[in-house]
DNA sequence: AATTACCCTATCTTTTTTATAGGTTTTGTA
DNA sequence: TACAAAACCTATAAAAAAGATAGGGTAATT
């Protein structure tokens, strides 16, 4: 399951993506419509901005946008931000590797090969829905 | 990423499968060949025996086996038992459905009809996938 | 009858997630 | 230029989940 964290980020990115005409929305705004706490959603924001999603302006007539175009906003991008390794297993992560303690011979190890094939199958899903999938269902 | 729990129920099933012609085979076999503890890995054999995947012996000369052919154990029967859901959301889950409080209508939205596209691509890997692939690769 | 090993429940510890707090900096505007 | 508005930043607390341990009970085999 994805964590809150997560989920929120997604909400937060449909308002920004439903709003792009619209120079800034305001973290209350955001937080108002999914009953969000203020400073968490704030943090979350905060972190897709450093990930280069969105944009922000400080002082009177402020906020946040969407920077990027909303098909090219993966969702395996959001997931891995905020939550960390998409793969099921720390052995077969591409970007959170770390091989499994008990493991004696990860090149020997049937369920190794097993979750790298699903890790490969799920990111074929969620390296190619986007944003503007999410979008196009509103 | 699978809890602890289910990745030690996979190694146990990894181990039970290889060792199908044998009657039985004991908790601390498998507990030294991976150096999980022997109370933390009798609670997950008892859940494995409790769905039918595994069955036990008491007594001298007991232990656990394999009760199911490996290609009947799917992945996404382990992950359901041990870790429960396999959506990424509360609201798209097959098994374990609640709705998201900060969800007005989640027939207009999108996230929610994007995360059930996700869930049936992901379910369609690991309903198909099982134990006898992981046993296949060793 | 003794041994062996499964069965069950409860509790403790650690880690992760979720949430809060309080201040700092930047910007627009009166 | 002072004030207010809004994002920015760092730390910490609270809650929940995961991981691990303990100890005894029950059943089966020799």
């Amino acid at each position: 399951m994805l964590s809150k964290k997560t989920k929120y980020a997604f909400h937060a990115l449909t308002f920004l993506g439903k709003r792009r005409e619209q120079k800034t929305v305001l973290i209350q705004d955001i937080s108002e419509e999914y009953g969000i706490s203020h400073k968490f959603l704030e943090n979350i924001l905060l972190e897709l901005k450093k990930a280069g999603i969105l944009g922000s302006k400080k002082g009177k007539g402020g906020g946040y946008y969407l920077i990027k175009d909303p098909k090219d906003v993966a969702l395996s991008k959001v997931i891995r931000l905020l939550d960390g390794p998409i793969a099921l297993l720390p052995c077969v992560s591409l970007n959170y590797y770390e091989p499994c303690v008990e493991c004696k011979d990860e090149v020997k190890c049937g369920l190794n090969k097993v979750m790298i094939q699903v890790r490969d199958e799920m990111l074929n899903v969620l390296e190619n829905k986007t944003l503007a999938d999410i979008l196009d269902k509103e």
